[in-house]
DNA sequence: CGACTTTGACCCGCGC
DNA sequence: GCGCGGGTCAAAGTCG
């Protein structure tokens, strides 16, 4: 259950931001410079280190890590919830550069809400049909983790498992989503990534829910481990700044505990602790529609 | 043979 | 109510 491993969270060093939106939260790191053509609207908030083109981090997902990056820096967006979106829950966003070589693994740490996660899975049972599942997954969202990752490779490493499960076109973008969903049958983690139509070379993977596993390793390949720092380094995959693989997990247990408001946002600090935001509305939109106000922030 | 990907269809929520 | 877009399912195909 609370087996948190993100490898790739760590980021390397210590401009986080996180920006809080409606249901999702956006780290942003020192690249905010994508996350601004991603995005619409970013701004950069200055970093020194955009300049590693090679990985860009964004992740939506829910995952509170426990360990936070020494220097992180976290925004709070009050954003708007744009149109089509739905309630959901937080979702954040972190932009990290990374080195990029072959397989960028995009971390992915969500862990399953306890009370989503009984929906989730009651929902499978056989009683239920399919419909009813559906509607439950749809009507609770958990929260989100984006992360902006700039890697040729669209599928990154995060040492889970990945299925994936569909590709759709997106409206604003010439590039597909796909959706994996992770391959434990009992872990609910669902993962997006898609291609930033302003930068092609930007990879938005966003994660939603929290896996209740460790990580397995790779899937066909290299196994990762969270614990292993090392492996990171080697895959370039991963950030390095992040020491806590559980570090997203942490954020989401975070977002879970403030639902109720208040998100712990180190502005311009660098030594903050985790960046925390609260999880506000139930809304979720989707990462356009997020980003934009967040970024703003920032 | 098992795990995973691909792809089309279906369902649902939302805005108009 | 209709249409659009997003998200998911499931069958078929591919690969190791």
């Amino acid at each position: 259950m609370n087996d948190p491993e993100n490898p790739d969270l760590t980021n390397h060093d210590s401009s986080w931001t996180q920006l809080t939106a409606p249901d999702s939260h956006f780290f942003h790191r020192n690249t905010s410079d994508i996350f601004s053509d991603f995005v619409g609207n970013l701004h950069a908030s200055s970093q020194s280190d955009h300049h590693h083109p090679h990985s860009l981090r964004f992740d939506t997902g829910l995952t509170p890590t426990s360990g936070v990056p020494s220097s992180v820096t976290t925004t709070t967006l009050p954003s708007t919830p744009s149109s089509s979106s739905s309630p959901a829950a937080a979702l954040s966003v972190a932009v990290t550069e990374v080195s990029t070589s072959t397989n960028l693994p995009a971390t992915s740490s969500s862990s399953e809400d306890p009370t989503e996660n009984s929906t989730a899975s009651a929902a499978k049972a056989p009683e239920t049909p399919k419909k009813e599942k559906k509607k439950a997954q749809k009507r609770i969202r958990q929260p989100r983790f984006a992360f902006m990752t700039k890697s040729d490779v669209d599928n990154l490493e995060d040492g889970y498992r990945w299925r994936k499960y569909g590709q759709k076109a997106v409206k604003n973008s010439p590039f597909p989503r796909s959706y994996y969903r992770c391959t434990n049958s009992r872990c609910t983690v669902k993962k997006r990534v898609e291609r930033s139509s302003e930068d092609p070379s930007i990879v938005i993977t966003t994660y939603e829910g929290q896996h209740c596993h460790q990580t397995t390793g790779f899937p066909r390949g290299g196994i990762l481990t969270a614990h292993d720092p090392s492996n990171f380094t080697s895959h370039h995959l991963l950030p390095p700044p992040l020491p806590d693989p559980y570090y997203y997990q942490e954020l989401l247990h975070q977002l879970h505990r403030d639902n109720t408001s208040s998100l712990r946002l180190p502005q311009s600090t660098t030594e903050g602790p985790a960046a925390v935001s609260s999880i506000n509305p139930p809304e979720e939109g989707l990462l356009g529609d997020i980003v934009p106000q967040t970024m703003r922030n920032t």
